[in-house]
DNA sequence: GCAAAAGTGTTGTCCTTACACCCATGC
DNA sequence: GCATGGGTGTAAGGACAACACTTTTGC
């Protein structure tokens, strides 16, 4: 056994090492627009450009992990639910030499985090704002923005960009910000009422300039029993 | 300009660094049955246990690259298209130290592929039979069986499986056995039919024991020009 | 009473599902 | 002629798209 260990460290220890980092694109609403959240990057070389909240891993730290602590540690946002999107390896990506970065993404509510740390100038930015960015980040961000638009039609994220209670037309928006398209508001009801887990809160908005809207909680339970697997072949 | 680079290479050099792997899924079909490509274990440790396709990557390599290198050097296969799906980078998925890995998957033909290259015991496995693995190798051919049947749902993966020309009850057998799920023979049809980009050979199986089914080539200019973008709301 | 957005119902079309019979071929 | 799977049509139900009018509130 001891024997086998050995085996195992001597073939990992002939393999070359790479730096590896992560880099977190994450997405807000505010405003009825779709925002990221980006910081100035630290190089002088891309002085005065636009990065992705990115760090290096540490040592016995697993993926998931480091993007957390480095979220934390450039915004001081906790409790943040971030998915890994894809690997970025090309050699000649970062200036300094080869690094290898896994991007994560989320979506969450601005109101709902407070950024604590405002280093290199953190930020929301709208997303249709960003043209160019620091190493290959404004590659990363479209990556992800097509990444949300796919997952925010198959999983219920636009939830987490909305306080508890929300009106169906706050839900709409999100979808219209982020699809980048117009939604017909009957059928976005009748589309979200037919789901059957928004909860009707007997609530309304307040202080608007014209009728109350009715706000819903999202019935995450529901959600759960209700969520299909098989979808039929569509392409 | 020299100040800034160097910099940036301070920077990546104060970096720790992580060894770095690719993994290959690679499934395809034969028989009317999903198969994987595995190896027996190079460790003693795992003496005995299949285990994916997998090396370091090179000092200078991107992560495709290394992907199809590994492929080549384990199998003698060139001209796969191999797509990333999932980083995984727990402390402990090696037991000779951390390693991470970046897994690639690829469907193909088993026919179209020769095996060149047989070390390790390089063989195809029905996917339903493998229970246990190397290292998190069975955790990560479930993340990427999953994986499969949403790509195949989504995306024309299934005619690579397929000879260029093939029937229907060809191709409905890959999606059953892949989905693991019996369809409607003829509805399955009618989809496909009204899909639009079958293109209907004039020719007819041979060698079979009843009535020979007509072939079909799958037409990609066809696919490119119909495929759609957004497909609603559904979860 | 006016502006602004909430709320709602119907119809046509298309897609999906469920289902059963005849046909061509090899043996 | 029989066994095997190929090939097809139809009817019902459900989902989606397109569309306009009434209601409630703040001012």
């Amino acid at each position: 056994m001891k024997e086998n260990n050995k085996d195992a460290k001597q073939l990992v220890a002939s393999y070359p090492t790479v730096p590896l980092t992560v880099d977190c694109v994450i997405f807000g609403f505010d405003d009825n627009t779709l925002k990221v959240l980006l910081i100035k990057s630290d190089l002088d070389q891309f002085h005065g450009k636009l990065s992705l909240l990115g760090d290096n891993i540490l040592s016995n730290e697993d993926l998931d992990t480091a993007a957390n602590r480095v979220l934390l540690m450039r915004t001081g946002m906790k409790d943040v639910y971030l998915e890994q999107v894809q690997t970025f390896s090309k050699p000649d990506r970062h200036p300094g030499g080869r690094v290898v970065t896994t991007v994560y993404a989320s979506l969450l509510n601005i109101k709902h985090h407070s950024l604590d740390i405002l280093d290199n100038e953190l930020k929301w930015h709208k997303v249709t704002d960003i043209h160019t960015m620091a190493f290959d980040h404004k590659e990363i961000l479209d990556t992800c923005y097509l990444w949300l638009q796919k997952r925010i039609q198959e999983h219920p994220l636009a939830f987490n960009l909305l306080p508890e209670k929300f009106s169906l037309r706050a839900l709409q928006n999100v979808y219209e910000a982020i699809l980048d398209t117009k939604l017909d508001r009957r059928n976005f009801r009748k589309k979200f009422a037919s789901m059957g887990f928004l909860k009707d809160t007997n609530e309304f908005e307040s202080q608007v300039t014209h009728r109350p809207g009715k706000l819903f909680l999202f019935d995450f339970a529901e959600y759960e029993k209700r969520k299909k697997n098989f979808t039929g072949i569509d392409f």
